[in-house]
DNA sequence: TTCGAATTTTTTGTATACAAGATTGTTGAC
DNA sequence: GTCAACAATCTTGTATACAAAAAATTCGAA
């Protein structure tokens, strides 16, 4: 891990507080990681600054930089915000959207039911992001576009790891059909709900996730 | 402006740019604003990194920060997706708020309306912020929470100005009175398209407005 | 004059230096 | 042995220095 611009080193220490290579509350030290990426400490405090804002990084004056990973609370909150975004993507997609852009979510569709016959997630997953950026691209409004890619990425990790669930790819799929059908017939409401349920119940998925895991802890 | 702390210059800079002393696409000089703020350049480039993140001011590598300052149409995109957001915080505060934030909303209503009375837009201003604010702590949602708080800083500025149209505090009065009435009986769906069209309209008068200089201008 | 290549001047990006606050370790009193 | 005060060490925050890229300017040719 050397040389690296400073405009990459946020990207970088994005990667790694999503892979979970930092754990929360953990020190980011300064002399240490510009060891590590090969720089100085001023590009690295700038990478600093931009973490914080996004919530990754707490700056806490005079005592420095600290990984903040989300806890379970904070995570099903981040879900539901994101099922409601998606909800109004479909909403007004549903008003909005093209002919060329269908025929973009039914190829996605069947690409994804291609990866869970061959049950190949990493396929799965490539081919589930384009389809929801699609409807997040149709609702016209650049502005929600951004910011539910935004929250789409940051939750990534998370949802990457529900998918593993038994048969969640395959019912993931049905509500994918769903949707595409709500959207095609132009029906707002319904594709408003078809998308805030098929995101909620990831983050239900989720929930499970962890009560499974604390459980096993006791 | 002299001697100012790293972490006060991103602030002071956003309420510059919020102010409008900067037009969209101006330079932010390094070594002048450095001067101004009696600081050196290392943590005025870190403001820059924060303000980036949030879409104030572009960096463009090599070249410089600009400010950049919301087109009209980026306006009605976030106030579109403002409605939503506080919609969504309605929908669940009509579920979960207490007796306590009904009172509180009661009564930065009733101050509302004294200011109204009082032809002061400041102070109808802070009272209306309090409540939009009351709300979306009421969404039990802490992320949702913040992310409205955000958005709604954000728009300040604009919706300041609408607020001058004639006749829009008393009607804007009227409406939240609709608001809490739906939140005190906990109609969800009420809720929601209250504040939905509140804001909404908010949106509109902005568009208003905006064909209002236009002509003018022309 | 006008256009363009070459040179000078700015300006950015990064490294290093240094001061002030925070942390840790040590010593001594109880 | 415990605790507190002091000292040494480490870290952060900021200023300054310097190299490389971009912008401005100069100068010469058509």
């Amino acid at each position: 891990m050397e040389q690296r611009r400073a405009d990459n080193i946020a990207e970088a220490l994005e990667e790694h507080i999503f892979s979970g290579s930092f754990q929360d509350g953990d020190r980011l030290d300064e002399v240490r990681l510009a060891e590590q990426f090969g720089v100085s400490r001023t590009p690295l405090r700038e990478a600093f600054q931009r973490l914080a804002l996004s919530g990754l990084v707490e700056l806490v004056p005079r005592r420095g930089a600290f990984v903040r990973q989300p806890g379970p609370i904070e995570l099903m909150e981040m879900f539901e915000v994101m099922a409601e975004l998606e909800a109004v993507c479909g909403r007004l997609a549903a008003m909005r959207i093209s002919e060329e852009a269908l025929d973009d979510l039914r190829d996605a569709n069947a690409k994804c039911q291609k990866a869970v016959d061959a049950r190949d997630t990493d396929g799965y997953y490539t081919e589930n992001e384009r389809f929801h950026k699609t409807i997040y691209r149709q609702s016209g409004n650049r502005f929600l576009e951004q910011e539910a890619a935004k929250l789409h990425k940051r939750l990534k990790p998370f949802r990457r790891q529900q998918l593993k669930f038994r048969g969640r790819m395959a019912q993931s799929m049905a509500e994918h059909e769903a949707i595409v059908d709500a959207l095609a017939t132009g029906k707002p409401e319904e594709s408003a709900n078809a998308l805030r349920n098929h995101v909620a119940v990831q983050g239900e998925k989720f929930h499970n996730l962890m009560a499974s895991l604390k459980s096993k802890a006791e």
